[in-house]
DNA sequence: AGTCCACCCTGAGGGC
DNA sequence: TGCCCTCAGGGTGGAC
């Protein structure tokens, strides 16, 4: 499941190949990845160059000369890749032709991706209502606790919420926990400040690390080159339920709420 | 306003 | 072999 590293990864690669390409052509096999009408998403993307390629939260950001964006949100199984000889796509949604000849592929299993277009002024709105983003120079460890404070959530829950902090998806947010110490449900209002200083410096920890290694592949992640990720050995608590704390040796319990899963090791978090 | 939850989808894997 | 069930969880819209 893509979340910041395995996104940030797929920008790092684009932003290779992609700047400086036209569309040439556009062709849409699955209508419902697309958000809004598809014949204006073909109007505003054919004949336009791409300019240059970014992210934001779990959010690729494509910025076309037109001066339009082009926001590709990957859901849970979405893919960008170049169509090749050594390139499966099992599901292809979008083909971009582009002008060097070769196919841009948008594949998606299950289709809860989502690409849209934005104006400038749009996508600066949109973006205004995303949380911060945890790797940013300018995010403190207090703009954490502070924002902590104004919710009862369980903090498994209000680390998902893209309008607390960006990227975190269900797998780092565990690792996050586990590192700090804190157990998935509790009321991220009753974290003290020094957990949070924890919490804050795990996560940025767990998702650099998880860049460095290329994102998280448990099942349908790929990069752009179709190329699964290295940090999966890495996840120390995500999964693991039934088996020994890798800290302490306890038994990693699994529980349920809000739909997802979450591991955690009683004895370490609390 | 904040929080919760069903829903959108398909494939993998287990039980029988 | 094959059918049915559960599980995976990002984002959203509607309920409360
Ligand atoms: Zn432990």
């Amino acid at each position: 499941m893509p979340e910041l590293p395995e996104v940030e990864t797929i920008v790092r690669d684009l932003q290779e190949l992609i700047p400086g390409t036209t569309i040439k052509n556009l062709q849409i096999l699955r209508p419902n990845v697309i958000r809004g009408s598809d014949t204006i998403f073909k109007d505003n993307l054919i004949g336009k160059t791409f300019q240059s390629i970014s992210r934001r939260g779990k959010n690729i950001i494509a910025n076309m000369d037109s001066g339009l964006i082009l926001v590709v949100n990957l859901g849970m199984t979405g893919r960008l890749g170049l169509q090749q000889d050594d390139c499966v796509f099992t599901h292809p949604a979008i083909y971009f032709t582009l002008n060097f000849g070769k196919i841009l592929v948008y594949d998606d299993v299950r289709r809860f991706g989502k690409l849209d277009i934005y104006s400038e002024q749009e996508w600066l709105d949109r973006s205004a209502q995303l949380g911060p983003e945890p790797l940013s120079p300018e995010y403190k460890h207090t703009d954490l606790h502070e924002k902590l404070n104004s919710s009862g959530s369980p903090i498994r829950s209000w680390l998902l919420d893209q309008k607390n902090v960006v990227g975190v998806g269900n797998i780092y947010a565990n690792e996050s926990l586990h590192l700090s110490g804190i157990h998935p449900q509790r009321p991220a209002n009753r974290i003290t400040k020094t957990e949070s200083q924890l919490l804050y410096k795990a996560l940025r920890k767990i998702l650099l690390s998880a860049i460095q290694n290329r994102g998280t592949t448990l099942r349908n992640y790929r990069d752009v080159s179709g190329k699964g990720g290295n940090n999966s050995s890495k996840l120390r608590i995500y999964g693991r339920h039934g088996e020994n704390c890798l800290s302490c040796s306890d038994q990693v319990q699994r529980i349920s709420f809000s739909n997802r899963s979450a591991f955690f090791c009683p004895s370490c978090q609390r």
